[in-house]
DNA sequence: ATATAACCGAGACGGTACGTCGGGTCTTGCA
DNA sequence: TGCAAGACCCGACGTACCGTCTCGGTTATAT
């Protein structure tokens, strides 16, 4: 199990690590995921390909640090912005009403997944993610899992507050509200917009059977 | 357009046909959808590569013919047998409980998701789909449209016999059930079991804000 | 040793075997002889594969017959017209000059060589037959050696005109005449002129050493 | 011109030339020149196609390399033995008798032209030169004029001696020595030996006219 | 202050698969 | 049955990238 020379991450060239980045990305918004290669990416970067191949295990995994790069800055813009992002990552509004509150924040993420800047690079690597599970895993645990936790927080601040049935369990409630924006997007078999985010939680929220007060 | 030579498609040999189908279905499942080649289909197929490219555009649409045929197929022999399908193609349940219902049909798609012979070559072409735009366009209206409609079918009929609320969206409903679970399909992000197809079907039908009887 | 069906010759398509040799002669002349292939001489032809594979073994065949079919048209012309050819097929003069005699004919193939419309298939033809032994032969019997034979009766006719000495091989001689131009011709070491067909006679008549009266 | 990427011939690696040229030279020797592949010789030596196409342009190209470093191979050694050769590539000797000399070198080219070996390669690479010009000058730039140059100057050397007319012109009567053998080695029309050398010398020398003292 | 070890750009290398071309065989439908 | 048409199996083409491997050259500590 020689680890085969672990390559010295302290000497690691930052320059050359932001330049991979940038040209993955590129490269993928420009010409699509399949017709990025490694050699495209470390061309346009103006760097060996032995330098890709001794800091990444594959494509996706450059694709992937990239990705959560730009999130993570993201991520520290907004907290440095100090307010609670929308479609963003930070924190879910909580103004007492729920479905307002739910429809604010599917909005969002329903613009950003109809952002064509990103669309290619996001496809392509939720793509890969499903066919490649241990990619799948990182993608789910670094970009998806995060935002679905907020949801649940969110959801049992509702049912504390009573807004919310208790023998909800959250973690269905939030698939109920989050999975029809991915599927519709995923599978683009209709158009993903903010009338159908709106439709979706008024239909999970008040449920498919005649309410008895009705 | 682009000419190019339409091959005679009255003179295809059909052996060859089902022989690349067969070739193709087996590769994807023994050793995955990235490591299968047409060079290796055509091998398997014992057939030219020629004969795949003359009739086919890409790898995926091989795939997809493939499973086409095999849904035609089975659809056929379901037809041929008479019965209502449960979790494969004809037609949903009316015994006049929807719950129940849908728990039935949702629990075989459920069982048809995590069938370990099928998966491989199912996740390769949605995630095909998802990258590249035809051929999503194709696998949704071959596969996937066709079985949403029965839902669509299904929930009419509740309505129409008061068991769901008039001013409910049947395709909205419907992707509230189905969409939960192809999320976990997709995304791996937990376990896809009889029990959760339950309680997407409870929580969709009885909603998450508390009930004005209850 | 089943001739594996030999086809009835008295039933071929004249038609067919003209377009054939026209359309070889043609792509040979445009393309190259390398270039040229069995489908495009078909198509160019409007003739079926089959029907070239039908009637010969190769490309080099196709191309040796189309040769040969124009060489008998042109003796045949060339005897029709009567008088006696030069660079042609049928006769080297005798005028009692042998020097001259030969000065005029290899200055005739010296032009025949350096046509630029014959010159591409000959070349292809000849380099084929240098490395297909059995083509080769067919080369020479059918192409080169009547014309050889032409000088054996010639230089026989001087040696009993007591014009070239009896010791002489009148088939070494010929090869000392023919096979200087030839060599030029296929290995291109330098050009090929009148002046040099007249050295080569001049050479070849009056020998290298010195002559004892003079 | 075209730019196209010139490799770096600096980092080329010597052991796959030699290996290539090798497997070159066996395959044609085993299988012919026209069944001889790129992708055969790759495999047989052991190399990637792309490092055959790096280096060279063509089939010919490769067999044509291999042949100019054995001739260059045999010729260091040659040197280095220090003796004049006969047949191979050094000197022709000078004894006094032109005749005899004519005739030890020319029967020696008889039998490497027969050689079993040499020939196939030796066939395939003036076909192809006699085909494509830019090769064939190659072919007579690098193997044939040399061995030419010789007769010069062995001529000229009989010229000063006397044993040759003054008005000779060298290079036409080494034509009239060589085109013979060459002529009967390309078109095979008649068998290619030593007596047919030792006439060809003595048709050369003599003359084919009457001698005035005979 | 200088070795000496790493990363780095570059790109040649042995490979695999690509998508295309053409070879030679076989089948179909027309004359 | 000959023929035009062209689908078929097959082998090779020349190209694109893969992932590994040298090669100098530049840093950047560790002597």
């Amino acid at each position: 199990m020689a680890p085969h020379k672990a390559p010295d991450s302290t000497r690691r060239s930052d320059r050359s690590r932001r330049a991979i980045h940038d040209a993955a990305l590129a490269l993928v918004g420009e010409v699509g995921y399949a017709r990025t290669t490694i050699e495209g990416i470390a061309a346009r970067a103006g760097v060996g390909k032995q330098t890709i191949y001794r800091w990444w295990p594959s494509k996706a995994a450059v694709l992937m640090d990239a990705f959560l790069e730009t999130a993570a800055r993201q991520a520290a813009e907004a907290a440095g912005a100090g307010g609670a992002e929308t479609g963003g990552t930070y924190e879910i509004p909580d103004t007492g009403d729920l479905a307002a509150d739910l429809k604010l924040v599917l909005r969002a993420t329903v613009d950003e997944l109809n952002d064509a800047a990103t669309e290619a690079p996001m496809r392509a690597l939720a793509a890969e993610g499903i066919v490649d599970p241990a990619l799948g895993a990182q993608f789910v645990e670094n970009l998806l899992e995060p935002q679905l936790q907020l949801y649940v927080t969110r959801l049992r601040a509702a049912q504390d507050a009573g807004q919310v049935r208790a023998d909800i369990d959250p973690r269905v409630a939030l698939e109920l509200l989050i999975a029809p924006l991915t599927h519709r997007w995923l599978l683009r078999t209709l158009p993903l917009t903010h009338a159908y985010a709106d439709a979706v939680v008024d239909h999970a929220l008040g449920g498919l059977l005649p309410r008895a007060g009705a």
